[in-house]
DNA sequence: TTAGGGTTATAC
DNA sequence: GTATAACCCTAA
């Protein structure tokens, strides 16, 4: 099994190449083991990438505004505040351009993106860590959107305005300006080192590098068919070798001591679960992952007498959530999957039964991180039970994919209970 | 799919 | 240590 810090150089190497579609960067997302929670390098590759493909389609929206938000808090660069901005004008002014709604409708649709945008996710940023976002331009726009609210002629002059345009073009420059901030891949840099370094000693890093250099200048098809690097396996394959012990990718001879390659740190990268916000653990659409640098679960203890299934609990017996360890976030499918649970349950079962520490005859539960719900959330659940109803919690959730988009709809239930209690 | 009880994490 | 939010489990 490959280790998931090799892992994420590889990934990241391969999600920076144009020629790497997104269908086949989603098998890999699925296919190698990665670091939990992801290092900041490979969070922030994956966002651009997921840029990229909005800027491809010429789609601007709130999801390309959560992208920049969440890039800007791994990497804050100053080209993100302009491309946010435009994004957010963007994502307010479109409603008032949808062809198929009356002006009523269109001005009810502006009222509410004004709402969700400004006056929840911004107002969010202004007092979050990502206040660097927040610019004068921002600023301007708050005020400019706010006032067109109440001003029909104001309206119709941005509905006129080339803010779709304005908002592709920062996004592109900002995609452009980060990719050249953030220089070459890990392993890129690795190879160069490695290539520059004329230490005899070191001949299996040599060995490395000269596989590395294969790499860069093979096909991708021949990737596809993974036969260079070894077998990528499918989801299915994946769970399969994970379970019989398969070896999955084989990228390099193992014989490279880990900690000579690890100068990931001085690279950016972070190892230290602790060190990334909770936000960051979302970036993306990640996948949950085995995770090789802690033997023991973040969380409860293991059993060491596992119950016998056939024996039903008895209620005061303790709870399978006491077994946990947290798992990250939910894949980029997961949130669009018809059944959320059974994937959540797949993942889970994944990661208990791949992770080497632990005995693989037993079984525990990952317990997903914590994420405390924001003001857009909350106030968009208000809304959505005022209009549809509590207890309508599939119909609320779907109604706002984007919004819910982490949140299953027993998460929707159990806030709208928590947010009731004490009314 | 939902409701309700239970568990865990976290802020104070 | 306590209160509470977030999350999980399970019966209906």
């Amino acid at each position: 099994m490959v280790d998931p810090v090799v892992g994420a150089w590889v990934l990241e190497f391969l999600l920076r190449r144009r020629d790497v579609g997104d269908a086949l960067a989603g098998e890999l997302l699925l296919a190698l083991p990665l670091p939990s929670p992801l290092p900041p390098r490979l969070s922030a590759t994956l966002l651009l990438r997921r840029l990229a493909a909005d800027l491809s389609r010429r789609s601007v929206s709130p999801r390309t505004l959560h992208s920049l938000d969440l890039l800007h808090r791994i990497l804050p660069f100053p080209s993100l505040a302009p491309a946010f901005t435009a994004v957010a004008v963007e994502c307010t002014v479109a409603p008032l351009r949808l062809p198929p709604l009356s002006s009523s409708e269109c001005d009810a649709e502006f009222f509410d993106a004004v709402n969700r945008i400004w006056n929840c996710l911004v107002a969010d940023l202004e007092r979050s860590e990502a206040a660097g976002l927040v610019s004068c331009a921002l600023r301007e726009a708050r005020m400019e959107m706010e006032a067109a609210v109440v001003d029909p002629a104001l309206r119709a002059q941005l509905a006129r305005r080339e803010t779709k345009e304005a908002a592709l073009v920062a996004v592109r420059v900002c995609l452009e300006e980060m990719e050249k901030e953030m220089g070459p891949t890990f392993l890129e840099a690795a190879a160069d080192a490695i290539v520059s370094c004329d230490c005899e000693t070191h001949r299996s890093l040599v060995v490395l590098s000269d596989k590395l250099r294969a790499f860069r200048s093979i096909g991708l098809e021949s990737v596809e068919r993974g036969v260079e690097i070894g077998h990528l396996p499918s989801k299915i394959d994946r769970a399969r070798s994970t379970v019989e012990g398969g070896e999955g990718i084989k990228l390099n001879d193992r014989n490279i001591e880990k900690d000579q390659m690890r100068t990931d740190q001085e690279q950016g990268y972070s190892v230290d679960k602790n060190s990334m916000s909770c936000e960051l653990q979302e970036v993306s659409d990640h996948k949950s992952c085995d995770n090789n640098y802690d033997d023991v679960p973040q969380s409860g203890q293991m059993d060491p007498v596992p119950p016998d299934p056939k024996d039903k609990p008895s209620l005061m017996d303790r709870n399978a959530t006491a077994h946990t360890f947290e798992w990250d976030s939910i894949p980029t499918h997961y949130g669009k999957s018809p059944n959320m649970k059974k994937e959540m349950d797949y993942f889970s079962s994944m990661n208990s039964k791949s992770s080497s520490s632990l005995n693989e005859t037993k079984e525990y539960v990952l317990r997903r991180r914590k994420r405390k719900w924001n003001s857009l959330e909350e106030e968009t659940l208000r809304k959505a039970v005022a209009r549809y109803g509590a207890g309508n919690w599939k119909l609320i959730k779907g109604c706002h994919p984007e919004i819910f988009e982490r949140r299953t709809e027993v998460d929707l239930k159990d806030k709208w209970r928590n947010m009731t209690r004490h009314m």
